[in-house]
DNA sequence: GTGGTCTAGACCACT
DNA sequence: GTGGTCTAGACCACG
């Protein structure tokens, strides 16, 4: 279970930030089915509509596909889910450059710093 | 003010890494004067022992240090400071290998994909 | 006010859509101001969330873009809207062609009844 | 059944509309029985009067034709079908025409785009 | 049962 | 005041 949840950001986002990360890590395959509206949002301990909130972005970027009555699942387009791995990614990256630039590390410093953890 | 916890670590733990962060960014001088235990205390809402708590994380790292009636002041001792930040910047890097290997890339994509995202 | 909802599409789609056009069709200039959640909700006797809705897709298409607290207003980007516009009039295209097939006349027929009646 | 009514224009003139395209499209061949008034205003449920009210405007046309107790009858007149058939793809031109004028583009505009999508 | 839509009403921060 | 988020609860159709 284990839900917890930072104050910052939507929790629709977060949920949404998650099943990403499922699908994106291959956790839920190409074409697989997800939990419904329902369960989410009772292990989340939140409503049902936050959580379709939350599919709306999903669905909106491609990465799930609602079958109506059958439920959700992941699209079996690879490329768009390549596409967003990348994308995820390259915002970490991101994400990992602000953070040590506010160290007064450069971006040469940066990835030295990181070659020298790839070890 | 907006200081916001994340529910999945310690309060304590989240105030010293963010006052360890001031420190080393710069933004708190070596040798210069830090808030007051009740000041961050009001500031961030929360019991006076937690932000102790706190302090003494950063004692014990040496980043701080206690002048007793005076106050708490930043460590005038460069090496350490410089030390600490190396730290900080390493662990971020872990955290982005980590992040990145959940997607399924290597750490060499990640050094590329590094590389891209800081031109 | 006139605002008469068709049964068959949602609510907030049809909302979605009379806003769109009247963005296409220039009467919401590029960067001009758009009404108020509450003053559509008003006018339509809608929910205020229902409208929000319909805001969520316009933005996901770039057509509008909120400034928090200062409201929201039509997008200066012209590629945008441009492209929107030309969307647009594909899918009523696409509607008479459907149309006037199910009437058992062939595309040939449809683009000389329209020559016809354009003149 | 799956019968919506638009709330701007008259329910027995959409009934009309929908009885009118059944016929000119062939699903109801020339000739052909047409369902009683009862069984319409069950599937539309809507009052038998409003469906007496939209038989009344077909019978004016000349599209279809009361044999008293035998019940009504899509014409055998096939001018009479083509001409309808004709004049409502004429006015479904003059609509996409509308539309696409109120995006502020040309009658030639409007052909192009057609073209285009007719492929 | 499922997803989808909608209402009524609340709270928050201030792009 | 504004947009944004969230809850609680309801109804609908059936992909």
């Amino acid at each position: 279970m284990a839900w917890s949840f930072n104050s910052d950001k939507a929790v629709y986002l977060q949920i949404a930030e998650r099943i990403k990360r499922k699908v994106l890590s291959g956790e839920y395959g190409a074409g697989s089915q997800i939990p419904t509206v329902r369960q989410l949002a009772l292990e989340a301990a939140v409503n049902p509509n936050t959580v379709q909130h939350a599919f709306s972005e999903l669905e909106n970027e491609g990465i799930i596909i609602s079958k109506g009555t059958l439920g959700r699942f992941v699209t079996e387009n690879a490329e768009v889910i390549e596409f967003s791995r990348r994308e995820l990614a390259k915002s970490l990256a991101k994400e990992f450059l602000k953070s040590v630039n506010e160290l007064s590390f450069s971006n040469a410093d940066a990835i030295e710093i990181l070659k020298e953890e790839a070890k």
